[in-house]
DNA sequence: TATTGTTATACTCTATAACTATA
DNA sequence: TATAGTTATAGAGTATAACAATA
């Protein structure tokens, strides 16, 4: 998933080089955490697009496809096709809105609640497992660092970038 | 680039839930810092994994493009293609070796090391740009522990790890 | 017969746009 | 006429496997 990035300092560079290095590690270890929740998730039958989309229909029942569409920046067709999944495993359902027959309502299945649940426990132990090395307090550290990182660069867990292309 | 990860707790989550984020904010940041590159990059007219190859073959003159296929488990197909944009765009020679006529040795022409040396110039302002909001040793700090991490889990800049997808 | 590099084929995935049913 | 959802078509990208040259 992720390509080389900034290359290190070639093998002679002066010890005044900048230390080219930080950047290339979030590339590569974001990648690898991006395969390994893939790989979680694949165990329950999901892949990462439809946990997020799971997860935004929990959090508001009845929304339409189109809204899930604009909010996430995803062609229309590629949200049929991802809902056709998640109704194909019986976690979701599509139902006609009364007030307007065009939309399609979308609720969880009682059993999909089963499966939030066992999503919560993939995403804490993939936490976990991410971050073993690392004592409390250094994780604290590391959310704090990446969090200004994330702040900066005005990403949000909104996802809305790059979600296209998955 | 990079999918919703691990969720954020929920709404209504007791203070006691464990911090879900820190891996969602590395599959993010990554996936972020990844495409930052790309576009960086593009200005050269290159891609990341362009710019991979052509760091190996500036290290490593002559090799063979089954060497690096199998270097960074890509298709020896694949290798073809690359090989095809990069000595279009003027920046590495194919020639037989004598001594196998079969392989190709790999080199680059002169007017590739005016590329390698823009390419640092991007790596360095790529670097200063994700990490702007931190001060120097905040920096340190990060690198250290993205640096136990990628060690953890066995990631090194020999790049093996999903190479194949890009 | 095995290997390097290449080309050709098939397959998957995505995007564009046509279509239906409602409004 | 416009919109929600769907389906169909076309294009890009990838993998599989066939191929020519050399060993």
């Amino acid at each position: 998933m992720a390509p080389p990035d900034a290359a290190p300092p070639p093998a002679g560079a002066s010890a005044q080089a900048p230390r080219a290095g930080v950047a290339f590690l979030l590339t590569q270890i974001g990648g690898y955490a991006a395969s390994h929740f893939a790989e979680r998730v694949a165990e329950l039958d999901l892949t990462p697009p439809l946990t997020g989309l799971l997860r935004l229909i929990a959090m508001t029942p009845g929304r339409s496809q189109q809204s899930l569409a604009t909010e996430l920046d995803m062609l229309p067709s590629k949200v049929v096709s991802l809902i056709d999944q998640l109704e194909a495993l019986g976690l979701v359902q599509r139902s006609r809105d009364p007030r307007d027959r065009r939309v399609h309502a979308l609720s969880l299945t009682p059993a999909a609640n089963q499966t939030l649940d066992q999503l919560r426990q993939v995403a804490t132990a993939h936490e976990r497992e991410m971050l073993a090395p690392l004592d409390d307090a250094e994780k604290d550290q590391l959310a704090g660092l990446l969090q200004r990182i994330a702040d900066h660069h005005h990403l949000h867990p909104g996802i809305h970038p790059g979600y296209r292309n998955l």
